[in-house]
DNA sequence: AAGTCGTGGTCGATATTTGCACCATATCCC
DNA sequence: GGGATATGGTGCAAATATCGACCACGACTT
């Protein structure tokens, strides 16, 4: 008596096509079970016996013939509709200029827009690094990735999840300097630059370890350590990606950093900004894993 | 980018004529927080946006204009779909005929059976009170309900919510028999017949309490410990839904008994009586509360 | 006759979805 | 200015749907 699912229809037509619920459910990608369980919730809900169940498969009833028909209908009018949906996007045009912090950009964000621009050909989308907030206010970017979000900045923003820090070295750097578990004579990479008293190491499992060497740029630093020449601290979503490297044993997260993806309020209609903040809120969820670090290394 | 939820065209069409997430979903009767879900979900699938959210409500695009045309197609093809169902359906026609105990018969399954006969005016449904299988076996029923199931018999059933029994007495019988919780100089009402000394009472909460009268009958005896002439035991089903009865105080159920709904395994290709059981489940399944007693007395 | 493969159906642990109670905001009205 | 009443959005507990491992059955093969 209760209306149909529609989606109840992709299964009835999977059904007809597979005559078998293992088949359709194949084709569906789920499970027969929850085939199986459609497909009598539609026949209850249309009042009507659409397979007789036999020894080898389904056999369609009258009932599922004459309704086949239609429901090809519906399943037509969908692929037109989502065609006309995908086609007519492509009319957006314009800019999108997005500033988040370097190493994000290059290890992470890059591989995004390229996907983006391939669905959006007509966006062109412009990437500066940078850690302030300055351009967004300014007017030169319309979204920024950031690690602090102050409200009273006037800004809204989405967080995203958190970027979690974990200690790296090398194999073979770990087999030299670990004894039982205990770190012998282990040293850190030095930051160099505005840090140079290197107070970041206090907050580390190590913070009395020596200090060697001078590279500023992170992914300098995580190439030395992927060479042997000490321990670093990095996000996980790129210290485990590389190969050399793995977490030194026994150490717990250094830190979380939140990240937000921000936007002047002006622009949250825009319908070209939302489209893009869409995309890349949706891509970064899809690798919370990986940057919260839940998961161990998996090469 | 995953294809678009069916079900989300719906949505989109509430959307668009209620111009307001909450609106849409009062006509669509869920939360507005789902709708407004499901709105992101459709439009991050599409690829595109389709309203604006604005200080007074929604504001559609470009897209949802031109969308609309086909969401208004898919409804059309579902409405048609839905039509042809139930208007053949009433094809359906020949007897299917049951066979349960005679109280589930008057009190629970009639009015179904009244519903059923609405929505296939062409099937002809007669019932017969009886407690056998026989019936059943020889061919002269097409569908049991039964509170035993052997698996040996050879047919195949489902089994449906257990039958809870509690002791009922009439608020007055209560209010002059009861001190302080306890029961003085209550008394049962005998069934007389076959269980002639009266075993059953052993198993209920006051085994001692004396017993009055003879009501084979069991809508008899209600209609008697309505009137306050004794306790007796009932189905809560029944017993809940008669206005002078109450479940007597501190007392927990009597007994829970199962009930199958049974046919006979060369049957159960038979679209007519397959139609009829899953109605009648259903059905059943709604009143599950009801049934096994879960809810106190409401009137 | 026994074993294997395919069919649909069933049940319980797990994921996902939903609804609810909030929040921030904007508009209108007094 | 200060409610009062709209709007859409969000975090969390509860309801719901999903999966996957089983079962029973029938049709083949061995």
């Amino acid at each position: 008596m209760s209306e149909p699912d529609w989606n109840d229809i992709r299964i009835f037509l999977a059904l007809f096509r597979g005559r078998s619920v293992r088949r359709a459910a194949e084709n569906l990608d789920m499970s027969h079970s929850t085939v199986s369980r459609h497909l009598t919730d539609l026949e209850t809900s249309l009042g009507a016996v659409l397979f007789t169940r036999s020894r080898d498969g389904l056999l369609a009833t009258d009932m599922a013939e004459r309704i086949l028909a239609k429901a090809e209908a519906v399943e037509n009018d969908m692929i037109d509709l989502t065609r006309t949906a995908v086609s007519l996007d492509s009319v957006m045009s314009g800019p999108v200029r997005v500033t988040c912090p370097p190493l994000l950009s290059q290890i992470m964000i890059m591989p995004m827009i390229a996907e983006f621009t391939k669905r959006y050909p007509d966006i062109e989308v412009s990437v500066h690094s940078s850690y302030s907030f300055e351009d967004l206010m300014r007017g030169t970017a319309d979204i920024a990735l950031r690690s602090q979000f102050d409200p009273n900045d006037n800004l809204v923003g989405r967080r995203l999840p958190d970027f979690t820090d974990y200690t790296y070295a090398s194999k073979d750097y770990i087999g030299d300097h670990w004894f039982e578990g205990d770190a012998t004579n282990a040293n850190w990479l030095g930051r160099g630059g505005s840090d140079a008293h290197n107070k970041w190491i206090k907050q580390t499992p190590f913070p009395n370890a020596s200090v060697r060497h001078d590279f500023p740029d992170m992914m300098d630093q995580a190439q030395a350590a992927a060479a042997g020449m000490g321990m670093t601290v990095l996000p996980c979503y790129y210290g485990d990606q590389l190969p050399n490297l793995v977490r030194v044993p026994g150490t717990q997260p250094v830190s979380k950093r939140p990240i937000w993806a921000l936007t002047h309020p002006d622009l949250r209609t825009s319908v070209r900004i939302k489209t893009f903040l869409r995309f890349l809120v949706t891509e970064i969820s899809k690798q919370e894993a990986q940057i919260t670090g839940e998961l161990g290394v998996d090469t």
